[in-house]
DNA sequence: AATGAATGAGCGTTCATTCAT
DNA sequence: CATGAATGAACGCTCATTCAT
């Protein structure tokens, strides 16, 4: 979680980066995170390169030294977004095999990192706003959750494209709430629940999986 | 009201008044009808307000005989949606008591404008993300239905404010997907199914609450 | 000569511009002049658009309510200068049939205006050089005189294009040379005798016509 | 001259002195090279220092180890060029001591050079027009040949600064024809002859002695 | 000597806003 | 009220230049 730290993710070969790239690199990531605060607080239309290059206190030109354009700013930060959604959701349901379970995980789990991270949260539902690339990505882990729901007996929805945009929307939805109007208690399990129901996982059996302890919690 | 009593030119006929109201509120309504369109393809941030003078057949110095900035012209724009917002529920679910039913029935309303008028739909999508004082326009209705559902027995949710996001959300998601993506057969009826049992109404139940005839659909 | 008079080229239909058109006119009139000021001192690349609005008096907005981009005024000083060369043309050798005495009327009264108007013909020069197409504005006049003169039996050429080139080119080096070297005595007519020289035209005959007096300078 | 001595790496050779002096010349070289490509495709003001660098396969640092400045580019640019200039002329017409004859030989040396180069003839124009300090180098050389051509009875003119400019951009006009609009048969002769005419020459000795084979042609 | 990341002034352009007519 | 020319701040972007490595 530092700042500043995180010089390796563990994929990168060690000796490939010279110091010159280290700290091209460590500039990047500065202007990654300048832009993902800016985005929580101004959304994509605030995103001024002035601000950015302030915010990451780099000089506007440098910006042009990562980034072709502003277009490619924005782009790159919903790439961004994507790839730590993904760790997001690939470290967490791992050893499960229910798709509802999986799908109930998925959203407590975003719904907790909007309680205790708004900024990332802010940019996120932004980011995917705009760039409708970014629903795909989301889209790709949802899909199997939700085939592997139905073909355990669980799930029973008419569509499956609306069955994606519904859990998609509405669990951005409540993110936004926690994030806009405050604290909800036990909001995780309560969309978990809406959510299984609206798949059409009966009331209770709904509450008990959106109930389960999650992973790694210690449960 | 007015500033200046208008009481120039001297050959005015009596009615000149009314005229000039007429005429006045006409050129509004341009003003607002072309923002609309505008909202509707180029979202917020496109909406320039030459552009804005232009389409709405107008001199771009007219705009601020109506709105004192910018941001009015929104917030007016806003307004305009939600009291036609506020028209499309009212005419539509007068007659019927049941919370869940005019649950349904707004959902799917709603749907079916999606399909029938996508600019309309964009335009809305837009201000309610930009404007969250729209969402309250929605809210006050919808509060209503969900406490009424509650009380009838059919509604079992959690926590209402996020039962409320949850709605929005949902219905606002498969709007923009029929919007974006293209056709889905009885897309109404599965979304309002989706919501029904989202909120705690069983499968079969909320199968048919949404298969339910439309109001006024001579059925 | 009057920098801000000239409020009617005499051709305008009297009632047809209204104060409005008059104002729009005469700041397009300011910028233009500005223009061919800066190209005459800082040449095209010096041609910046703050400077530019600056000299005319404006701000650098309004640059944008006349010419859609920097490239259209380059465009636009082109063909200002063109208009004005095409009248520097016409009002001179009306009355004249032979080709050669035409051209050398035209080639001496470049050759004067160099002299009276340092800054026109830096411009012209310099919109030369840069935009090609002026030079077909040019040639449309010269290649009627060295057809005449051809046909006249005065001049001797083998080759049109590069006649044409060599009289351009070599008058407005000429005038280069007034302009950036100072004065030289009957530079008017040794140019005019050069170019009909090299046309073919035998060297007293060349004298003779480059020595005629210049109609309307009442001789 | 070295502000280090390089004394670094330990394993470097007797002649390395020599060899980094050989690379500081080969990179400046290159440098020039690019620079002059540049020049004769984009202009004076196309010549971004990026581009160079990266045409010369060198990092933008790196120019500055051998011009100050891009203005110092600029004029490295022309000196070069005056030089490879002289020794276009010096070669050619060693020989030779008619002044007309040699004149006629420098102005088809330079056609045939417009037809074979390209590049180098844009360049050399490009350069011409942008730095004055060209012409002198043109004009020692010339100045010769004319006062020779004029003391031995060829040339007969007025002015020997306009007979300068006269012939200098007749050429580089005849020259820039042949480079933009494309091939002239026998448009070295063509040149020549009109160019002798201009300075007095009777046209058919001016004909023959343009037409003249070329020393070194094998004639 | 070579590198290339960083700098920051300056440019072309847009656009909300003002105001004389 | 309507007009539309004028304004000027702000933006995206370029590029000559510097400097630590």
């Amino acid at each position: 979680m530092a700042k500043k730290a995180t010089p390796s993710t563990g994929k990168t070969p060690a000796n490939t980066l010279t110091r010159g790239h280290k700290k091209k690199a460590r500039t990047r990531r500065q202007l990654l995170d300048a832009a993902l605060r800016i985005y929580a607080h101004a959304g994509v239309g605030g995103l001024a390169l002035n601000t950015l290059a302030e915010e990451a206190g780099v000089s506007n030109g440098t910006v042009y030294n990562y980034f072709r354009s502003r277009e490619q700013v924005l782009e790159a930060v919903g790439l961004e977004l994507a790839v730590q959604l993904s760790e997001q959701i690939l470290t967490v349901s791992e050893a499960v095999d229910s798709g509802a379970e999986r799908l109930s995980i998925a959203v407590r789990t975003f719904m907790n990192k909007a309680r205790t991270d708004p900024d990332w949260t802010r940019a996120l539902i932004t980011v995917v706003r705009y760039a409708e690339g970014m629903r795909s990505a989301l889209a790709t882990y949802l899909r199997a959750d939700l085939q592997a729901g139905r073909r355990q007996g669980d799930f029973h929805y008419a569509h499956e494209e609306m069955a994606m945009s519904m859990v998609i929307s509405a669990t951005l939805g409540a993110m936004n709430l926690l994030v806009e109007d405050g604290e909800v208690e036990h909001a995780d399990r309560i969309a978990a629940e809406m959510v299984l129901q609206a798949l059409g996982v009966p009331r209770g059996e709904a509450g008990l999986i959106a109930g389960l302890p999650l992973p790694g919690e210690g449960g």
